[in-house]
DNA sequence: CGGTACGCCTGAAGGC
DNA sequence: TGCCTTCAGGCGTACC
């Protein structure tokens, strides 16, 4: 479900959790989720003092007051609901079949933050101490948010990969998902097979300004709703009415008129513009197409 | 080691 | 109507 976008809404939306004080975790299902998910490993944080949401790529993480951190992923169909507690008394469980956990927080800010994710791809993860948290992090290449050029052009000299699946591994770039993978493709002009390393200065530039302005667009129309996405108050985003070519397939580019096509690449389906963004002279151009 | 294929899950949508 | 197939915003792992 979520991208950088969509999951930077989520973290605006959470901004009243700061200051409570966590009284309890608890798991729907402890069958359900992965280890690292079980309420005996996610215990530690109760009694931690929310001090801000944190985000970084497409993961988010509440931070305490100290040293202990609570990683929250929401995989593809993540969606985190905070409410009230006194809108929750007497329904503990928001009534939805797929709702996986809750934190509640204390009293004086009296909040339950549920999660709900059919597909169950989404996790929690405790970390106790700060290095271990940062060590976590270290996965992660830079944010996409504030890629500036330099740095990028240095990250996608270091592989003959495909562009398009270069700017979806996150240990390269966090944050970038096939939605935005592809817009931004389409508004640097870059074929999405074009090998990273053999990207002119030119291209690498323009790359860097759609990924920061496409990114800083769709935060600001709350993310992009094509199927469940809502942020932490249930309100869907507006980022997808001017996607040029995510789920447009077979239809008309915006920019020249060609049909857009689609292939997979990077084993996610992927649309582009063969007339916009063509650029693709190089043997190993040739050796896809002749497959 | 770098890169690719697959599996994990459910639900929506489309073909027949 | 209903059954079947395909596909979906992510990521860890096995394997070449």
């Amino acid at each position: 479900m979520p991208e950088l976008p969509e999951v930077e809404c989520v973290r605006r939306s959470l901004a009243a959790l700061e200051g409570a004080s966590i009284v309890s975790v608890e798991v729907a299902r402890p069958e359900f989720v992965s280890a690292e998910t079980r309420p005996d490993r996610l215990r530690p944080m109760i009694g931690a003092i929310v001090d801000r949401i944190d985000r970084h790529g497409k993961e988010l993480a509440l931070i305490e007051r100290g040293p202990r951190r609570l990683r929250i992923r929401l995989g593809m169909t993540g969606r985190l609901l905070l409410r009230p507690l006194s809108e929750a008394k007497g329904r503990p469980w928001i009534p939805h079949e797929h709702v996986r956990w809750r934190v509640e927080t204390d009293d004086g800010r009296a909040w339950i933050l549920s999660s709900v994710d059919p597909r169950r791809f989404g996790d929690l993860k405790v970390f106790t101490s700060e290095s271990a948290f940062d060590a976590d992090r270290a996965r992660l290449g830079p944010d996409a948010l504030s890629i500036d050029a330099r740095t990028l052009r240095r990250r996608l000299a270091t592989t003959r990969r495909a562009i398009k699946a270069t700017l979806l591994d996150q240990s390269v770039l966090a944050g970038v998902g096939n939605i935005y993978a592809d817009e931004a493709l389409f508004a640097a002009r870059v074929h999405p097979r074009w090998p990273a390393d053999a990207i002119d200065r030119g291209g690498v530039v323009r790359l860097g300004i759609a990924l920061r302005r496409l990114l800083r667009r769709a935060i600001e129309d709350g993310g992009s709703t094509i199927r469940d996405y809502r942020n932490g108050r249930g309100e869907s985003g507006a980022a997808q009415l001017w996607h040029q070519v995510y789920g447009r397939a077979g239809s008309p580019c915006r920019r020249c008129r060609s049909e857009l096509l689609r292939d997979c690449v990077a084993q996610r389906t992927t649309v582009w513009c063969p007339h916009c963004q063509q650029v693709i002279h190089t043997d190993v151009e040739r050796r896809h197409q002749s497959r």
